[in-house]
DNA sequence: ACCTGAACACCGTTCAAGT
DNA sequence: ACCTGAACACCGTTCAAGT
């Protein structure tokens, strides 16, 4: 949670010997916020103890942020900021390029951020980066034969995959709900021996991830009209 | 939140004239649960509310429950015992019927408990009716040539699309974040033309999902060894 | 066995007040 | 303009007690 001391700090200037609290600002809230969610968890973050962390008072940050909501829409945007969307420079790119790095990058930044997940999820947020890369993949496929409607439900589909399947990797494989390891595959291998045979080779999500996103690129490939 | 009076209603007959309380249980603390977060959503369910609900202190819950975390638990596994996994007499289905009906009779449960998606996506519960139908689509897809690996993966993906995709049709399309529905248009037409003109077709979103049903399992046949 | 009730350590948010 | 602090209406859960 370090900052550079920025401008307006004539206040951290005064009280010398203590500790320097850069000025509070909607940045720096959600900075924070979010250093809260990751370290310790989506349920750890609180108004209090956000106060606490940004050593204020917890009403303080209700200046900034008119409640507990606005908050999480600060973080899923800062979230989706962070997603590696740029556009390549060499215009000669596969219709695939797009889908896959859309999918591809957007999952390496939500496996970074997994507490986020559910408001990720849940929430529904125009987020400039995200749109401005949809922009750009919509030309590339619509080049490549397919229509607008096509392309925009290609990346839709592709988006609800990669948010569901970071999902099922944070619940685990077969998952231990309340049991033991050892006694799931028990249960397992009595009661449903295909599963537990097939599972028993262990679970790769980056594999299955692959496998899914090449399924469906495949599937929308027979969807282009012949050249 | 009605239901018929039970064995054991001594203590109902007493209380005449008042309304009569069916005696506690597990089960009916769970379905009085679920219909709190189906009709009132998930943030609305405290332990509180629920023993209100229930006509009971809120402490007597935790005489069935541990805790909510063992409510929400709870809840998960009432859902997924809702999902219509019947397995057909008739043997002679195509491997993809398995894995069709798997995603749309998931998605259809879904729909219907809008609300319960968090909790469904974020606690791997190991239900029966999941495993028991897993397990005859694994024998399906091995019967055409596919690996039980390669069975489970399939499975595991259509889950991950298909819960996904609930959160996406849930959090709208294009969605309202905060401003007025025109506006939005508006600042897409100006920055995202392309974007804005593949909207304006409207958002489809059974459509949708069988677009990306139908291309994952096209991809999954490129898979399967020539016979 | 089944339920109650007080108590504890938390929440988000309002509103008036300070500098 | 920016932050504080008391207050209100909530939480989940513990623990001892009632019947």
């Amino acid at each position: 949670v370090t900052q550079g001391s920025t401008s307006g700090s004539r206040r951290s200037q005064r009280n010398a010997g203590q500790v320097v609290r850069p000025a509070l600002s909607r940045e720096s809230i959600i900075k924070t916020a979010l250093d809260i969610v990751d370290q310790r968890g989506i349920a750890q973050l609180s108004m209090r103890k956000l106060g606490g962390e940004l050593g204020v008072d917890p009403m303080a940050v209700y200046y900034y942020l008119p409640n507990k909501q606005a908050l999480f829409d600060g973080l899923v945007e800062a979230v989706y900021a962070e997603i590696d969307f740029d556009i390549p420079e060499d215009g000669t790119v596969s219709w695939r390029y797009p889908l896959e790095t859309f999918g591809r990058n957007l999952r390496k930044t939500l496996s970074q951020h997994p507490e986020m997940l559910q408001l990720v999820a849940t929430r529904p947020v125009l987020s400039p980066n995200i749109l401005r890369y949809s922009e750009w993949a919509i030309a590339i496929l619509e080049a490549a034969g397919f229509t607008g409607a096509q392309a925009v439900n290609f990346v839709s589909c592709l988006r609800s995959f990669t948010v569901g399947h970071a999902f099922a990797e944070l619940s685990e494989p077969v998952g231990a709900p309340a049991a033991s390891e050892e006694e799931i595959t028990a249960v397992l291998t009595e009661r449903f021996p295909k599963l537990a045979e097939a599972i028993t080779g262990g679970y790769r999500p980056d594999q299955q991830y692959e496998l899914g996103l090449q399924a469906m690129l495949d599937g929308f490939e027979d969807l282009r009209p012949r050249a």
